[in-house]
This record gives structure tokens, sequence and C-alpha cells, in this order.
RNA sequence: GCCGGGAUGACAGAGUGGCCAUGUGGCGGACUGCAGAUCCGUACACGGGAGUUCAAAUCUCCCUCCCGGCCCCA
């Protein structure tokens, strides 16, 4: 079966189908590098890691590019109000950054382009649009010019005459129409600046992924995401720029990702509502709050709450207990069903889920439909070691994906693991006896230890935690 | 004002024209020396109003409310 996703532009589900065969180039914009991340930051930065992630194991050889914008009015007054260079500030933001998607077990993109590297591409690009007649130069800032477009507005369906009656929009002294945009700005006294062919200036907002794209992917990149804010007017002006500078479509699948909202408003640095990445992995783990925003549809929005958060690690937690528990029996357990059945109908079914717009709250549901089933067999003592290894199986394809998991499989086989074996062996006499005072100590000794015991029908299994 | 997305049980969050989402939490059981885990059963639902249909939470129309976008923002 096909995989489809929902295109924005079309409003619809539509099959992938990449511009080169197995080849998928995946442009997602990425931060504006003035401050530290938040959890938005990360909710979008997950969903795409899981996109990607689900992608490659399709089979596509997958270039994923996300950009750093480096240099902007932010980072320039940030930079100034602490006095060190913007770029400088970006720099360390970056790292951050990076800090901040490694802990998340972010895998990292194939590129990182920053706009200060990108500098030439951009240059050339705008300089194009004006020999081809979209942009216009002012007094050292260059606009692109609405009119000139072919279409404006096909993403986000917005009309230019009804858009300026509602919005009012005051135009700027340098513009011939309120809805020209920048493309490139000129330089303000004592701002950061590079030469081009009309002065001192960077870059506007939305040239930068134009450029990114054309450069590291092509003219025509099969999937550019973001969140939906971006939707106008970031992304509908760099389909004009991108499509009158190369003549060819610009993107196939438009892909946004909902908002982190937080009591029903959207969480952002403006609004002063957010919680840093770094806070949040100081009170859960970063299973825990993967686990949380891929409780959702990544399209859809999510209200944050510390309640369901909380709530999202217990869910996990029972995920996590089925897959250790299995890995707990896979040597010991006796019982003759291979669960086979039950295994295959599980991967298929969560193949299906992804496939279907990546749809990850069921694809989660699906595996706990497996878990019930699984755990019911072992405490039946109907799983054999084939049947706990099949499970397994399932449960480690949805992790590759997920990672949300850890390791708690026994390591017996070290010298460690067999005194706690010996151990198990005394308390087992000791509750032979009665003496439950020794097996409970035995068992709140080794939990000190970080060894936790649990009795099951087939005697206790361990665990480190 | 214009554009887009929503409204589902205590909470979180899926989905489909007729059958159970799922998880957390409740309640009642099973198992157990105790813990823990697990399993079984159970209650609680589809914003409001009209229509289509044998059948609608699911399709159509109207209404109400919420969120996002229209300066910056994942």
């Amino acid at each position: 079966m096909a995989l489809v996703l929902y295109n924005t532009l079309t409003k619809r589900k539509e099959p992938l189908e990449p511009l080169h065969k197995d080849k998928i180039g995946i442009y997602v914009c990425g931060v504006t590098v003035y401050d530290q991340s938040h959890l938005g930051h990360a909710k979008s930065a997950i969903n795409f890691d899981v996109i990607v992630r689900w992608l490659r194991h399709r089979g596509y050889d997958v270039k994923h590019v996300t950009n750093f914008t480096d240099v902007d009015d932010k980072i320039i007054a940030r930079a100034n109000e602490i006095g060190i260079d913007p770029l400088k500030l970006s720099q360390r933001m970056i790292d951050e950054y990076f800090g901040d998607m490694d802990a998340l077990r972010i895998r990292r993109a194939s590129v990182y382009p920053k706009a200060s590297d990108t500098m030439e591409d951009i240059i050339r690009m705008v300089q194009g649009l004006i020999d081809k007649g979209y942009a216009y130069e002012s007094n050292g800032s260059v606009y692109f010019s609405v009119r000139k477009a072919k279409e404006y507005g096909k993403l986000s369906r917005q009309n230019l005459d009804q858009m300026q009656a509602g919005a009012r929009i005051e135009p700027g002294e340098d513009k011939q129409n309120p809805m020209d945009f920048a493309l490139w700005k000129a330089a303000k006294p004592g701002e950061i600046a590079w030469d081009s062919p009309w002065g001192k200036g960077r870059p506007g907002w939305h040239i930068e992924c134009s450029a990114m794209c054309l450069k590291h992917i092509g003219k025509t990149v099969d999937i550019h995401g973001g969140g939906t804010e971006l939707i106008f007017p970031h992304h509908e002006n760099e389909i004009l720029q991108s499509e009158a500078y190369n003549d060819a479509p610009f993107v196939r699948y438009w892909m946004h990702n909902g908002l982190l909202t937080i009591d029903q408003e959207k969480m952002s640095k403006s609004l002063k509502n957010f919680f840093l990445i770094k806070d949040i992995l100081g009170k859960h783990t970063p299973g825990t709050v993967r686990f949380y925003l891929l409780n959702a549809q990544y399209s859809q929005p999510l209200d944050y709450n510390e309640k369901s958060l909380e709530e999202a690690g217990k869910a996990l937690e029972r995920l996590q207990n089925t897959y250790s528990s299995m890995k707990a029996v896979l040597t010991t357990s006796k019982g003759t069903d291979d669960a086979s059945e039950l295994c295959e109908k599980a991967a298929k079914d969560f193949e299906a889920k992804m496939d279907d717009d990546f749809s990850t709250r069921e694809a989660i549901a699906v595996m706990y439909d497996l878990s019930r089933e699984a755990n019911k067999l072992l405490s039946d003592g109907k799983l054999s070691q084939k049947g706990a290894q099949n499970v397994i199986d399932v449960f480690d394809k949805f992790n590759s994906i997920f990672d949300v998991l850890v390791e708690t499989q026994r390591t017996g086989e070290d010298l460690s693991g067999k005194l706690v074996d010996l151990l198990l062996e005394m308390r087992e006499e000791a509750r032979e006896r009665k003496d439950f005072a020794q097996a409970d100590t035995i068992r709140k000794r080794l939990a000190e230890l970080g060894i936790e015991i649990q009795d099951t029908q087939d005697g206790a299994v361990w665990k480190r935690k």
C-alpha cells in the first residue's frame, strides 16, 4: 500500500511520488537562533524526525535540510543588548539547539545551512529576480513585486485585494505596494552587513529558504515542512520567489505541523508562555517528551499541560513494561505459542497507520493492543521464547521510529548479573520457608542498587532501571 | 474583515455511514505472602439546530464557540 500524506497545497491526502523515484529532498524551516529552544520547537523537530525516519524506513534515500536563520532583526537586537557580535550569539544558540535536540534523540539533518553561509547564493537569486523583472531596488533595498507574480496566495488561499482591504497595511516608504516584501534589506548604520550590488545590507527573511532549497536540493523539492504559522506569509513568499526565479514548481508536498499551545494559546517566545526544552528535561525523560509529542497527529495542535505530560509518561511505561518483560523471559519462557500471527498483524497495522499520513497516535494504539495480547500470553504461561522474540522484534521496529523505549535487558552474563541471579535464588528459598522479611530485604536492597525485581508465575525476573 | 484548522466520554486524543479506538484516571473482579506488573469486566461521548438515509458522532445546510495566520515566530 502506498504512503499517503496530507498536502497543504491541495488540501488533501496524496500518495507520495517523489520527483526522483527513490530519492527525497525534504526541507524543513528551522529556527531563528536568538534564544534557547522551547517545547514548541521540540514538537516540530520531533514530528519531522519521525517523518524522516519513516521515509528512510520505507527505503527512500532522504536528504533532509534544515536551516538556521542566523542574521535577522531579533538577533541583532539581542546581540546589541548583551554587547557581542551577532554571529557569535547565533553560533552560541546553535550549539544550545544541538544540545537540546541531541538530548531528545532527534537525528541530525543532512545539512544545516546558515543564512550567513549562503550569502552568495542569496545575492545571485535576488539579482536574478531583478533581471527577470520580478523585483526592484529602492534605496539600497530590494523588494519582490507581488503584482508581478503569476499566482498569488495559492498555498494560503489569500486574495491580494481582500488582504489589503482588510489589513490596511501602510506602504513602507520604499515599497511600491504594501504587500511587496524585502529580498534584501539595506544596512542601517552599525548593523552587520554584507556587500552586494545594491550596497551593504543583509537578506530578507524569506529569501534564504528559497536559496537554500535551490542550493541543497534543487529547483523542485519533494517535501517542504514547517509550522502552520509559517504558511503565510513565509511559505507563500518562498513560492513566489522560487517559482519566479526557477520557472519550475517549487514544492511537491507542503507539510505543516500543528502548533504547541498552552492554555489554548500558542507557545511562543513573544508571548512569554514557553517552557524551555532543558527545563522540561529536568523533570521528564526524553522518551516521555517524545512520546507525549507523538501522541497527537503531527498536523494537529497540541495543548500542553504538566498533567498530560505526566500521563504520557505513565502510558509509555505500559509499553516499556511489556518490552522489558519480553526481554526478561527471552531465555526462560516455557510456553509454546510463538505469537507469530499476532505479531505479523501488529507489524502490518503499524505500517499501515504510519503510511497513512504518519498517524503516530494510531500506530501507538496498535502497540497497546499488541502489548495486551502479549502480556496475556505471558501471564497464561503460553508464550514461547520465540514468541517473546517476535514481540520484541515488533517493539524494536516501533522504537526505531519513535525512539522512546530504553533497554532494560538483563545482563546476566557478567559477574554482577550472576550475583543478582544468586541473590534471587536465595530470596526464592527465603520465600519458600515463608521468611518474607528476608525476601523483602533482598528486594529492597537490590532496588536501592537499581535492580528491580518482579515476581511472576514463572519465578522472579529482574532488570536494571 | 479575510484565509485556514477545530469542537468526541473525568482528562488526553483517534476514527468511521451500521461492530471495540487507545491511554491515564474511576468503579468491580482475577492473580499475589506483600510490592509491582499484568489480565478481565464496567460506567462516562461525539458543540447546537434542521435535512438526506433503513441507519449519522460520521454526509449537506445554518448557528455558536475556540485556535492559528494577515509585524516576528517551529
